[in-house]
DNA sequence: GTAAGCTATTTAGTCATACTATATACTAGT
DNA sequence: ACTAGTATATAGTATGACTAAATAGCTTAC
């Protein structure tokens, strides 16, 4: 699927805290995973602008670990305010999407017919 | 439902386009139908941009007549290639959707117990 | 030993899109 | 006159994902 960036706003802020939710991970780490889901144009910047913007609102902790893969990893875990953050925000998914399948499957109204 | 900007961020103009493709209507109207939707911090502005992008990319037909409660008004109708985009929007937002919602409900891997 | 390739973080700058806030204008009712 | 509802239009802002690249560590193959 191409060109769903725009779509991806808001939402992908959200996808990487379920990610850290899972347990502790690190940027290259959430990268792959978001392009398992599907999400395969992500890069590791995008995620990173993302895992710094929640480091700066004080929604995860942070390890730094040696890897014998390379460099050292940032590993994140969410704090209790990511954990609510996650929850705010699956609350506004679970509104937004209800209402854009509604529109979607709504029937036609004003004796329009289908 | 507060705070929903940015998860709207490539879908209302989607949803601008599915109002449209139900008949004939105007931005004002438009605005009302997606405030009664639920996105009812949607102001007249926003609605405004999307439909002037509409045009911009050629994908309305438009038709000004006289009101009776107002100032004219400006009456949008989808062409082919509205009908198009909207098709297209439709199956990235069914990729997306089905995605994120995946990743709400999938099971945890890598042995968590859940 | 060095080049290539995967791992991994970081940064600078761009673009698209919804937002705020306001201006304009027409009609109806007080 | 003035207010309120209807209706289009515009300037400027903020957000967030993007491109593109730099830097660095480790492994494998030549």
């Amino acid at each position: 699927m191409e060109n769903i960036t725009e779509m991806l706003k808001g939402v992908l802020e959200g996808c990487v805290l379920e990610i850290i939710s899972r347990g502790e991970t690190y940027g290259y780490e959430i990268t792959q995973q978001l392009r398992e889901l599907g999400f395969t144009d992500v890069v590791e910047g995008t995620v990173y602008t993302i895992t710094m913007r929640l480091e700066k609102n004080n929604l995860v902790n942070i390890e730094k670990k040696p890897s014998t893969m390379g460099p050292p990893r940032k590993f994140y875990t969410l704090n209790a305010a990511g954990q609510e953050h996650l929850e705010i925000f699956w609350k506004k998914w679970d509104f937004v999407s209800s209402k854009i399948d509604e529109l979607k499957t709504k029937i036609k109204s004003k004796g329009e017919v289908i």
